[in-house]
RNA sequence: GGCCGAGUGGCGGAAUGGCAGACGCACAGGACUUAAAAUCCUGUUUGGGGUUACCCAAGUGCGGGUUCGAGUCCCGCCUCGGCUACCA
């Protein structure tokens, strides 16, 4: 037999693991603790794909390796499983979801189990558990019992919220009602993303370029009753607490921006008449500014106080509330005609439009309070009603927006910042009105201000406007509150009830679900189908489900589901404590193994899934729940695995070559013949269409830094790797990779390919070169030419050779601190290279293959566990302690340096290791090609680097 | 448009500011074999020179700069990829 033969080790050994529960980790750790997290999948349909392994078998790698450095390790495995797929197939087969839903959690099971990952599959769960979502929901009664307190900073039981005493007077009813304005889950009527095809509504973030990010259905806006998340709330601590962790700059910065703090002014634009503004200036001035604004103001947010001289209109969003009041008799139809475009109108449309601005004039003006002079009013769409005020002072001299609109209907364009000699900035024209410049500069037609720079004005002006009661300082968020409710059936129900009035309608008092009363199960229902009005499936449960009378008083429960964000907020808590029926997590457990050591998992959710998951943990921490600020102190993205490379042509409709070059894109991606139009202006025909074909690398050629057909050198041929997709039939199945190399071939490839974080392409020769790899490995120890398997005759108990030590040692070093790092794919070319050492030597000591196999094993766990079982074990390796190395045999005695002459390379001389400098430029003098090179010239300089080179500067 | 990342042999990639191309793939030649597969050995950046050992020159997307010395640091571009998009 003995040739290497992973479809019959990997089996075993994993079957070893299982029995001997290899990988079970204690309720609490019995060492130093590490927590190792992967992002959990979606158990979809068509199973694992290869871009899975990457970072599970990083991690894996990690765990691997610190649990034989003695490290107590916890690494669990989940399901993140609610979500549309399952549902979509639960309506088409009308089989409840669940039954699909755990048909694919098994087979993902399997996958993940066929790999050799070393979770604890004790802990295992799904978001789809009812004792999970038991938990979220006891989480979202939380929430809701929670309020935010903004000068302590810190979400706190809504019991506390200070009541007003007007308030508290009128009673329970009224004093609830009042909470229920604070509460951080909250009710509101939003304009959402109603989403007919999916019979659904969606956030923002699941609508691309106005259709569904699933199934590119297109999307309506309509208002509906939303519950919603203060997120918001806990913006400033959000971006705050990002010093905290050790995270990619690139996805804190993402967070940052997502987050988009901005520090600007709020600013009161007078809407009476030129006569009444000194009078409302003066009462300002003795009342200051109002925490509302009242009718007779137009209130702004900018974060340039210090263009207001050069405000010379203002724009209004088209949902702005004193649209109305605003519009003149006029100006009316053109206004009702603009609102209802806008309303009906596309994100989509909008982007497309966004080229050319569009607005209308309301008729009205308003005073500019800095010089009191009139300024129109319109409204646009280019101001949205969801940030800031919905109304803006508009400067078209400093906001390339503004002036846009502004060229488009002809408004006045003032300078009131003086760029000075800025690069790229025409100052004569700006002056003129006829370029824009956003940047800083020193102030001019500004009145006494004229002359300050940027940032000085700004304080100066906000101090003025302070004490003039027209203005405040102000902070804004890019980020909205979370829209948080789904009209689906396949997600967590809400434990929130209304109370119902004896005519069974609602009285608008909410109440939550008690917490012995969780969790609420989802019914069953007769069948699964949204009905097209935006009213969740919920709505058709039985009545026994629908309507549950608790203390005599009758409900009706909440229809919406939560969102699939919902479930992977908390998850990396309960696999701590997985079955605890108290509480979501045991508070001791969690302060021994909170934070997340090492999270990993895909760029793709830089921004939702980790903001989302720090939110609900600061609340959790405000609430006492938690320990950490934080929920994941270090994060990493394994980079995106592509298809295999191709090589694209392309072709015209009756076969003819087309070079790349010649090639651009259609708008719908499709290749079309490039127009070349000298002049720059519009083709008058459409493009030609062509044909993207597959090139066999036979056929090609490098030519310079292209590609070329070998027998048509004048075609360009497009060289790249494409992201793996069904329709593009290049995806990779980890089920074949296994079949065909093994399970530690694959784990070992993913790891090879490159660094982790980097975007890297599959190659299925890289697979066989790993695995030929392995064969050699398995080669160094075993005999494969013997029936019965046994040790290769080359393996003896000797010690090892000089030269065998450092090999050794070197290896265990380079591979240890390789490790430390994640840079695996480096480690695995230094125990390439100890292999192609051994393999070569006759004597072979048992005490070397046995410190290889350590090594290998946290990359390669089968062929290792088989390996060390041969070489005499009785028992796993998993907990084996790791090899450590002598640092005496890492250092060689004898090196070589290179010699250079003005920074050429011109010899090699070989020293002592610690040959002093000294020694060293003397050696490299006596060098006789070196002597030679230098006879008859002057040495300028000489720069010796101990254990490095040596470099003469000559004339 | 903005932000982030990446450009090194035929390919994936390696290189604390110090011998560019480790390791692997692919390819070529050789050994073993009746033969093939497998395996083992040797070679492979480009151009030029030499009988061999070898020597010379150029070379990390492009153009500058810092330095004794730059793939690596700085400035300005180009190309590709990802994310994002009127946030006042």
């Amino acid at each position: 037999m003995p040739r290497y033969q992973p479809r019959q080790l990997e089996p075993k050994w994993q079957a070893y693991w299982e029995k001997h529960e290899t990988f079970r980790t204690p309720d609490l750790p019995t060492g130093p603790k590490l927590y190792v997290l992967d992002m959990f999948p979606y158990p979809s349909g068509d199973g694992l794909h290869v871009g899975h392994p990457e970072g599970y078998t990083a991690t894996d790698i990690v765990c691997r390796f610190e649990r034989m450095r003695g490290k107590s390790v916890l690494h669990p495995m989940g399901f993140d499983a609610f979500g549309l797929p399952a549902e979509e197939h639960a309506i088409r087969t009308n089989t409840p979801p669940r039954v699909q839903t755990e048909r694919n959690i098994a087979n993902f099971r399997r996958q993940l189990k066929m790999l050799g990952l070393s979770y604890d599959w004790n802990r295992e769960l799904a978001t789809t558990d009812v004792d999970y979502f038991r938990w979220t929901q006891w989480i979202f009664t939380l929430l809701f019992d929670t309020w935010f307190d903004d000068e302590a900073g810190r979400g706190r039981p809504i019991a506390e919220l200070p009541v007003p005493s007007e308030v508290a007077e009128q009673g329970e009813r009224e004093i609830r009602k009042y909470q229920d304005q604070f509460r951080l889950a909250y009710q509101s009527d939003a304009l959402v993303n109603w989403c007919p095809a999916l019979g659904t509504v969606l956030a923002n973030e699941e609508v691309i370029d106005g259709k569904s990010e699933r199934g590119n259905h297109p999307v309506q806006r309509i208002p509906l009753r939303q519950w919603m998340l203060r997120i918001t709330a806990y913006a400033d601590r959000l971006e705050r607490d990002l010093e905290l962790v050790r995270w990619p700059d690139s996805t804190k910065k993402l967070q940052a921006d997502w987050i988009g703090r901005s520090v600007g002014a709020e600013v009161d634009f007078f809407l009476g008449s030129p006569e009444q503004f000194s009078d409302w200036k003066s009462e300002r001035s003795r009342r200051g500014f109002p925490a509302q604004p009242g009718a007779d103001v137009l209130r702004i947010y900018t974060t340039r106080p210090d263009t207001l001289f050069g405000a010379t209109y203002m724009v209004i969003a088209p949902e702005h509330p004193f649209v109305d009041r605003l519009t003149t008799a006029g100006q009316r139809a053109a206004i009702t005609a603009y609102r209802e475009r806008a309303a009906t109108r596309s994100d989509r449309e909008r982007t497309e439009a966004s080229k050319a601005k569009t607005g209308v004039f309301t008729g009205s003006h308003a005073i500019n309070p800095v010089n009191g002079q009139p300024i129109p009013i319109w409204i646009a769409d280019y101001v949205l009603i969801s940030y800031g005020t919905g109304a803006i002072m508009a400067v078209p001299a400093h906001d390339t927006r503004d002036f846009e609109f502004a060229v488009e209907f002809h408004l006045p364009i003032v300078a009131v910042v003086d760029p000075g000699s800025v690069g790229e900035v025409d100052r004569a024209k700006l002056l003129a009105g006829e370029q824009c410049y956003a940047g800083v500069g020193r102030a001019i037609h500004s009145n006494e201000f004229d002359g300050m720079e940027t940032e000085p004005f700004k304080i100066r002006i906000a101090e003025r406007l302070a004490a003039e009661g027209i203005g405040r300082r102000a902070v804004n968020y890019k980020l909205r509150d979370w829209l948080f409710s789904r009209q689906r059936f396949w997600g967590e129900p809400f434990p929130i009830l209304h109370e119902l009035d004896g005519a069974g309608q609602p009285t608008g008092m909410l109440r939550a679900v008690p917490p012995d009363q969780l969790p609420v199960d989802l019914p069953r229902l007769d069948d699964y189908k949204p009905h097209g009005r935006p009213e969740p499936p919920l709505a058709k449960a039985p009545d026994d489900w629908l309507y549950p009378v608790i203390d005599g008083q009758r409900y009706r429960r909440e229809t919406n589901t939560m969102p699939q964000w919902a479930g992977s907020c908390w998850y990396y808590l309960r696999f701590i404590d997985p079955k605890n029926p108290q509480a979501p997590v045991d508070r001791e457990k969690e302060r021994v193994w909170m934070p997340v050591d090492l999270y990993v998992g895909g760029a793709e959710h830089a921004v939702l899934h980790l903001l989302y998951a720090r939110f609900w943990h600061k609340v959790l921490y405000d609430r006492g729940f938690v320990s950490t600020p934080e929920p994941f102190a270090r994060l990493v993205h394994q980079g995106m695995i592509l298809g295999e490379i191709e090589f694209t042509g392309y072709q015209d409709a009756s076969g003819n070559w087309i070079s790349a070059s010649d090639v651009a894109e259609d708008a719908n991606g499709a290749p079309v013949m490039r127009i070349k139009t000298p002049t720059g202006g519009a083709a008058t025909t459409p493009p030609t269409a062509l044909q993207a074909r597959k090139v066999d690398p036979e056929q090609v050629e490098k030519k310079g830094d292209l590609f070329v057909l070998r027998e048509l050198p004048s075609i360009r041929i497009e060289s790249r790797a494409n992201k793996m997709s069904k329709s593009r039939g290049n995806v990779v199945n980890p089920d074949e990779i296994v079949r065909d190399f093994g399970a530690d071939s694959l784990r070992l490839y993913e790891m090879f390919m490159g660094p982790l974080e980097q975007v890297k392409p599959w190659s299925m020769a890289g697979v066989s070169g790993v695995r030929g790899f392995l064969d050699r490995a398995w080669r160094m120890i075993v005999d494969e030419k013997l029936e019965a398997i046994a040790l290769s005759p080359a393996i003896d108990d000797s010690l090892p050779s000089d030269a065998q030590n450092r090999v050794i040692h070197k290896t265990i070093q380079a591979v240890t601190r390789d490790l430390e790092r994640m840079e695996f794919n480096t480690a695995i070319a230094r125990m390439m290279e100890f292999v192609n050492f051994f393999t070569k030597e006759s004597q072979r000591p048992r005490s070397a293959m046995e410190a290889f196999v350590l090594l290998l094993s946290p990359f390669a766990p089968h062929i290792a566990e088989e390996l060390w079982q041969l070489l005499g074990h009785s028992q796993s390796l998993a907990h084996a302690p790791w090899p450590p190395f002598e640092e005496a045999y890492t250092r060689d005695t004898s090196i070589e340096v290179p010699v250079q002459i003005c920074g050429k390379l011109r010899s090699k001389i070989s020293v002592p290791a610690d040959c002093s400098p000294d020694d060293l430029e003397t050696a490299a003098r006596a060098d006789a090609r070196i002597a030679e090179l230098l006879a008859g010239k002057q040495i300028v300089k000489s720069i010796v680097v101990p254990g490095r080179l040596v470099n003469f500067v000559v004339k």
